[in-house]
Parts: structure tokens; sequence; C-alpha cells
DNA sequence: CCGGCAGTGTACGCCCACGTACACAGTCGC
DNA sequence: GCGACTGTGTACGTGGGCGTACACTGCCGG
């Protein structure tokens, strides 16, 4: 066989499957290139692959009366697509695009599916991550409701952070960052010019750069870390 | 043996178990009462039992700087303690307690776990409704960023009188409710006062008597016809 | 080299919800 | 019957974020 070795996987998920479990997925990955904008499911249609990203990340956003706003993201920490577990063949009423390209796999929602049937630890694998994913969405709920556009839009940064890597700049335009968080554009410019004059962080046309975590965590509300905790426990 | 008939279960869940799975699971059902703030899992505490319940209604909050938000509610439609099923042993940061007091039964976290180890229809079973939980939460993360006091308030309301069945009027007090929106109590005071001068509902003295379920819905965001819909689903 | 446009800065009035405060009204215990 | 307390009505000033608008500035393409 010609499959990549595990050990050579950069998705969190699919290095942490027993090797028995990564052997029967591995016939069925397909490498694929996430462009911005790329949608992975639309509102309301079932996923027909899981994904698993190896960069960039993945934003699950809902639409409603009142605008769009994203309630979680996915990078190569976990999986896109756990409809596919949950219940596939039914769709759910978010929308889940590429925020910032990468790179990945797909498999197709069969294969998933029988193999999460026959095997209890590639399961294992998968609700440790549903669990971390719905505290994402859980802590996202709380965060929106209480925390004010600043400190919103320190932590969407941290997150984004965590996921490019070790890449200090990544493209983000205050537009794009004001739809994630369901907020003015405007509101944007201003949070982000508080942040930027604290020396937290630097920007100019459409890409930005990450000067201060540890200021940047400050400014931040505690739903970053929060999050990040839950995410670091799955890679034991 | 003389357990209860699988038909008489009032669980919606319980119900929707093959019969080999209710039997097995039938011998370690404990019927227990709910009472107005039991705590059915503290903050980061992991889940001892999973709790299903027959009437009544559980809450799951986060507690956040800024205030305490509901991220999620369990009626007689699911189970309460996903987290067993998702990873055992790890505590949530959220806290789940009983809003609306009722009946139920509950199991240990072991012969839980155990069962969905064994049986695919189990899991498929409890999936489909981690589906639906977790599709109600991420509407509530949009819900919470988006709308109204007012909207969200009919919201609850059509919730909660959703799983209080055929009773009209249940107790229920401005502070609490407000705690539950997170939101300050005036705001409720003010917000149910307008439902009420429109006739959709009627309150006195903790409590509250829903007059025109349809005006409600009007009144309410889309969010709550979106959850209905895949919690409705969950019972084909 | 020069439009044109995307990305950003900043301002205005507005409104919802905030924190706080106080008055009043049922209801319960004594 | 009388306090005392819980639940509700309502008011005030404050503030964050809204919708909108307009000006400026790199950058890209013709």
């Amino acid at each position: 066989m010609d499959y990549p070795d595990q050990k050579s996987e950069v998705n969190r998920l699919l290095r942490a499957l027993v090797r028995k479990d990564y052997e029967r997925l591995a016939p069925h990955l397909e490498s694929i290139e996430f462009r911005v904008g790329d949608v992975l499911a639309a509102e309301d249609e079932p996923f027909a692959h899981v994904f698993f990203l190896e960069s960039g990340v993945a934003s699950i956003t809902n639409r409603i009366s009142g605008g769009t706003v994203e309630v979680g993201t996915v990078g190569n920490e976990g999986v896109v697509g756990l409809g596919v577990y949950f219940d596939p063949g039914v769709g759910i009423p978010s929308r889940t695009f590429i925020q910032v390209p990468g790179l990945g796999k797909r498999v197709d929602a069969a294969t998933f599916t029988s193999l999460a049937d026959e095997s209890p630890e590639f399961r294992r694998v998968i609700n440790h991550y549903a669990q971390s994913y719905l505290i994402q969405v859980a802590q996202t709920a709380a965060c929106n409701r209480a925390h004010s556009v600043e400190e919103r839009c320190a932590r969407w940064l941290l997150m984004t952070h965590d996921r490019v890597g070790d890449l200090l700049t990544f493209p983000l335009t205050h537009q794009f960052l004001a739809y994630m968080l369901g907020v003015r554009r405007a509101g944007v410019t201003v949070a982000a010019g508080i942040l930027q004059k604290a020396g937290l962080i630097r920007y100019s046309r459409g890409n930005i750069t990450v000067l201060d975590r540890a200021g940047l965590e400050g400014a931040s509300c505690e739903c970053y870390g929060i999050v990040r905790k839950h995410v670091d426990r799955l890679t034991i």
C-alpha cells in the first residue's frame, strides 16, 4: 500500500486514530485544497463528505433575521461534518464554509459512518471531539450575549491565530471579521483600532499580524481560555 | 420481571429505543423526582448519571463574566447528560439544573456507556438527539447575538410551554426568566408586559398562563420554529 | 500614469438594554 | 389584622452598538 504514514498526518483527529482505523480510512481519504468561501455544507443540506483540515479554518454560521452569526469554527484539531456522524442524510440550519484557506482531506459519508458503526475506538475519538465542539458552541452562545465587540474580536483573532499555526500574518478584512462576529464593519474598525493602538496587533489592507499574544489574551474574554482548554485536552 | 412496559414510558427517547435496548436499560432505571433548583451536574463536574425527564424542564447555563446565560434546555424529548456519552469522566463548563419541576428516571453513567458501546440502535437514538441538541445550542448562540429581549422572551415561553405539556399555567417569575435570558429583571417585566397587553399571556405573582400560542409564535423570533422542527423530527 | 475600487477611519443621531432605584400590591406567617 | 417579604411596575441617566454616511488611502488594472 502506498498511503501516507499516519505519523505524517497533520490533522490531529487522524493522528489520534488507532492504527487499524486509520488504515481502514486511508484508502478513502482524498486530498483537497480549501479555498476561501468554499462551501462544505449549505444550510439545511446534509454533508456529502467529512472533512479533515490540515491547515486553514472552517466557519459554521447561522443566518437569522438580523444578520449572520458564527456559532463555531473548526481547524486541524477536529473534523467538519459531525452531522454525518449524528444523523447522516439530515441537514442542519447552519452553513459551513472556508474562512482561511488551507489543505486537508475528505472522506465520503458512507465510509465514515460505517467505520463509526464498527469501531469503538473510532467512536471514542469522534465523541471526544464532539464534546469539545459542543462546548465551543455553548460558550459562544453565552459569549455572544454578554461580551463586548472588542473582547470577542480579540478572542476570534486568538482562535484563528492558533489555527494558522506559526503564520504570524494572515489575510483578514474588517468587513469579514464583522460578518463573523455579527456586528457592523465600523464596529470592528474601532475595536481593532484599539487593539492596534495597544500594540497587540497590526494590520493593513486585508492582512493582520499578531504582535502580542499574551496581551491579546488579556484583551479577550475568558471564553478563549475555556474553549482552548477543552481543545487541548483532546490531544492527550 | 416487573419493569414498566416500554409503551408506558413518557420520555420520548426511552420510547424510541428498540425493545432489547430498553430491556437492558430498564433494570437500572431509577425513578426520581426533580425539584426546582436540583443540580444535575455542576460546572466542570462530570455527570454521575444520565437523566430521562418525563415532565419538567432542565436548563443548561454557562456562567461567564457579565452574568449567567442559558445555552440550552432539555425536556422529555431528550436526555440530560450527553457528556457521559461523549466523554465520561470529563466535566464541561456548564451547569445543569431543574428549571421546572417534574418526574423522571436516571441511570448510572457506566450502564449508559456500556449500552452505548454495545448497541448500534441505541447509539443511533442518542446520536439523533445529540444532533438536535447541538442545533438548539447553535441557534441559541445566533439568537443571543441578534434578537431582542421581547422575541427571546416569547421563544422561551413557547419552548417551556411545549414541555410542560397540557398545563396552560406554570410557575415562573420575571426574576427567574431574566436569569435565563441573561437580562435584567426589569427588562423582562417590560417585555412580558407587552406580551400581556397584546393578550398573548397572562401572569400574576409567579404564575404564567399562555393564552394565545399562535400569537406568541408571531411575537417570537424564528429560532423557536427552527429548533422545534428538529426536535419534532426525532419522533418519526 | 491615472481612474477606480477595496479597505479603513471617523462621525452623527438613535435605540435598546443597562444599572439602579423606589413605589406598590398580593400573599404569607404570626 | 398586621408586618414583612416577594413579585411586579416604572422611571432615570448611561452606554454600547446600530444604521448610515462620507472622506481618505493604498493598490491594481487599463
